[in-house]
DNA sequence: TAGTCTGTACAGTTTAAACTTTACAAACTT
DNA sequence: AAGTTTGTAAAGTTTAAACTGTACAGACTA
């Protein structure tokens, strides 16, 4: 059995962990809320409902809500099955790594390629105009070129990932 | 000589790229402001004034001020010496992508060896608790290989940059 | 030395993001 | 069918970030 001074020690490591590992995930486009839940279910063996991390965080229930299914989107968390249970349950995937990279390194792949285009398509608009827009049209290209050489980058990883 | 109307088309077309390419800049952890005045610097050939940048994007001179002095922390723009010139002159600095994935990079290497070491003080108080605190004694260890795994891809790709 | 100009510190304001409360639909219970 | 319970939508509030205007120190000018 523990005593209560142990046991509030432990929930202070507890809480320690959800501030400090929160802060990585945070660097990684999640916003504050959604990094402390994910670190939440991650320290907790079993899954658990929004109102036991309402309870954990001491937020809303609908805040909750809304990070999880952010979470959920991004698949770092899953939905448990558990038979005659009324509420949702959810918890980390498993892998935290693999996971957590792939969906980094996604995101990142389908943004860049949607600003390749964006640019591209700035140059075609450029182009329509017969003023002399060489210059820019140079910048243009430079800008592609970033952005391809971070669209390498970012497939690098993912290949050396798996 | 080019006309009005040409002349609108190409501002618009500035425009345009200011507004796009700073939507990739933004996913590396530069706000809003910060990455739109690095796009107008590199679309800019001359070296540029605060009042030049404040008249291109409609803002104010403090705001250029100190989003400039972040871009020059994070080594991504340079100050420019021009005799007898009163006003201080910034332009972007060349090789926009090995800069660019050097900071970011650097900034991201330094955070994570952070982190490890505050999950390492954890996990050492941890083990002060005579408590049986297998259980996230395993989890701190898990976030730490975390960490370091995400390490060890940010070394990679600084190798594979250069 | 008095006057002008430039960059930045600081206080106050605006804007946007995060959060909460209330309300309600859907699913379930009795 | 009436009554609960749960998750989420929507409106309204709080909090934090971004921005502006004012003021001023330091550098330059005449």
């Amino acid at each position: 059995m523990m005593t209560n001074h142990e046991q509030e020690r432990l929930e202070n490591i507890n809480n320690l962990m959800i501030s400090e590992f929160s802060k990585t995930l945070e660097m990684f486009a999640l916003n504050k809320t959604e990094a402390q839940l994910f670190v939440t279910l991650f320290l907790n063996d079993e899954p658990m409902t929004l109102d036991d991390m309402k309870e954990v965080l001491g937020k809303s229930k609908t805040a909750m809500s809304t990070s999880i299914r952010t979470l959920l989107d991004y698949n770092l968390v899953e939905k448990v099955f558990i038979k005659g249970a009324r509420k949702d349950l959810y918890q980390a995937k498993k892998d935290l790594y693999e996971k957590f990279m792939k969906t980094y390194v996604n995101r990142w792949l389908e943004a860049l390629d949607r600003q390749v285009h964006s640019l591209e398509s700035i140059e075609k608009e450029l182009k329509k105009l017969d003023t002399n827009g060489e210059n820019i049209s140079h910048k243009i290209h430079e800008a592609i070129k970033f952005h391809q050489s971070l669209e390498e980058v970012f497939q690098q990883i993912s290949k050396y990932d798996q």
